[in-house]
DNA sequence: TTTGATT
């Protein structure tokens, strides 16, 4: 009964291998009558998932007649082209193959490829998908930005009217709930294409940072790039010299942070270190609870060996950072506060001569201040050091509940280094994470940071909640916690 | 200016 419909419908059906054939025609003719508008009706119909063959090592005397016999034995064939010169139409000795169900192609793959040789060739006949099969999610679109109540149904809603869904999943969590995008499947790249140009950044769905994305996925290359990539960026977070030396590292990292402040701090352009260098001068007179009170410039310069810096020098005047407002007046007199602070045996080395004021030694001496006033921070940092550091914290963003802060009145400079920069100081940071807007690339002036455990998250929100930025003031919050604020 | 998604 089957077997008559699809004879019917198609007329290349040649009455071979009928039984499986059939079975697959009668599903997909179901499938078919329920397809949604705009789906052309293309019969016979083949499996969404329907594989196309290439097959080489073809005699030229053959052709698709001659060939559909050998091929047919293992499905009902959906579509057999010789290929032929586009000038001389000339038989090149391979074909197109696709069978209306991807198990017949599976199975003339297995059976055939390189399993005989057809008469006057040399070589075995190869079967095997098409570099376009391998290449080919060309009509396979990624959908970001959806809202997270969407359904699949909301979806296909939405893109149904540039051509014939073939696949609608949206992305979920081990929990079930969406992730916000979406994977659309179309029976052709030209319909994709539609879609990409009707619909990307065409609208913000309620309760999305920021216009749909539509665009076409990843193929497997770019996947593994980005995979790369995301590896380099894990690398990345744990800067060598903090793993490799603890406190001692961290310290050595300010210290580099001060010199390039100081090297554009002249050009009158503030980049986002001289802003966290800045900052972290601010934030140590905060620490110290003096704010406008005698702050050490200085005696307590140190510089670890190893570590290349410039001479210190106690300052003369006021640090005053282009664009920072609310910096201490620090005078020239006094000890640090904390003088030989690091746990982990490095002691600061006296100053040598007190002379210039020039940018560098002014941001050179904020930071030694702000590494003065931290002796729990880098406290915290050294205890780690003796056990074996969490290099790579199997791929998670996220830190335990209570480990995760919000912060935002970030400033614009800030990106995820900067921010995990100015909160080191006070425990592992696992992730740090400066949202940025897709559309400019601009830093949407919040973030995150993680830690590996609530304390250090605490001590960060203690010192760095209401630190002054610039005319800003940070908020340091902890994240709200992944259920919070369900509608339902 | 207010909560990390991504094949």
């Amino acid at each position: 009964m089957a077997t008559l419909t699809n004879g019917q419908v198609d007329g290349t059906v040649h009455g071979v291998g009928v039984v499986s054939a059939s079975t697959n025609g009668l599903v997909n003719g179901l499938s078919h009558s329920h397809s949604p508008a705009g789906c052309p009706a293309t019969i016979p119909m083949k499996d969404h998932d329907a594989i196309k063959l290439f097959i080489g090592q073809i005699p030229r005397n053959l052709d698709e007649k001659d060939l559909r016999p050998l091929f047919e034995e293992f499905g009902k064939i959906y579509e057999l082209t010789v290929l032929k010169d586009r000038f001389t139409g000339m038989h090149k000795g391979c074909a197109f193959l696709t069978y209306c169900a991807r198990e017949s192609a599976l199975k003339a793959q297995n059976a055939l490829h390189e399993q005989k040789t057809l008469p006057g060739m040399n070589r075995p006949i190869q079967v095997k998908p098409a570099d376009s099969e391998s290449r080919g999610e060309d009509r396979k679109l990624f959908v970001g930005m959806l809202n997270k109540q969407q359904s699949e149904d909301d979806v296909r809603r939405l893109f149904e009217s540039f051509g014939c869904i073939e696949e609608c999943t949206i992305l979920r969590g081990p929990d079930g709930n969406s992730k916000g995008c979406a994977f659309v499947k179309y029976s052709s790249h030209a319909e994709a294409q539609a879609a990409i140009s009707a619909l990307h950044g065409s609208q913000t769905m309620p309760g999305a940072s920021s216009s749909l994305v539509v665009k076409f996925a990843d193929t497997d290359k770019e996947r593994t790039i980005r995979r790369m990539q995301q590896m380099a960026g894990q690398m990345g977070i744990f800067n060598p010299m903090a793993l490799q030396f603890g406190a001692y590292g961290a310290y050595a990292q300010v210290q580099q942070q001060a010199a390039l402040m100081a090297s554009v701090g002249q050009g009158g352009y503030l980049s986002p270190m001289a802003a966290f260098a800045a900052a972290q001068m601010q934030h140590m007179a905060t620490i110290n609870g003096l704010p406008g009170a005698p702050l050490t410039p200085t005696s307590g310069g140190s510089t670890p060996p190893g570590i290349s810096a410039p001479t210190v020098t106690s300052i003369p005047s006021p640090i005053s950072v282009n664009g920072f407002t609310g910096m201490p007046p620090p005078q020239a007199n006094g000890q640090p506060p904390a003088e030989a602070v690091f746990t982990n045996g490095i002691h600061h080395y006296p100053a040598q001569s007190p002379t210039a004021a020039d940018p560098l030694q002014q941001a050179y001496t904020g930071v030694q201040q702000y590494a003065a006033a931290y002796p729990a921070a880098y406290g915290q940092i050294s205890q780690a050091f003796p056990h074996p550091p969490p290099i790579i914290p199997q791929q998670q963003r996220e830190g335990p509940e209570g480990c995760n802060l919000f912060i935002y009145h970030l400033p614009q400079e800030f990106g995820d280094g900067e921010l995990m920069q100015m909160f080191l100081p006070f425990g592992n940071v696992i992730s740090s994470k400066v949202f940025v807007d897709r559309a400019t690339n601009q830093s949407k002036c919040f973030g995150f940071v993680s830690f590996d455990n609530p304390g250090s998250a605490q001590a960060a929100i203690q010192s760095m909640n209401g630190f002054q930025i610039g005319m800003k003031r940070l908020k340091v919050q902890l994240k709200r916690p992944k259920d919070a604020n369900r509608p339902y």
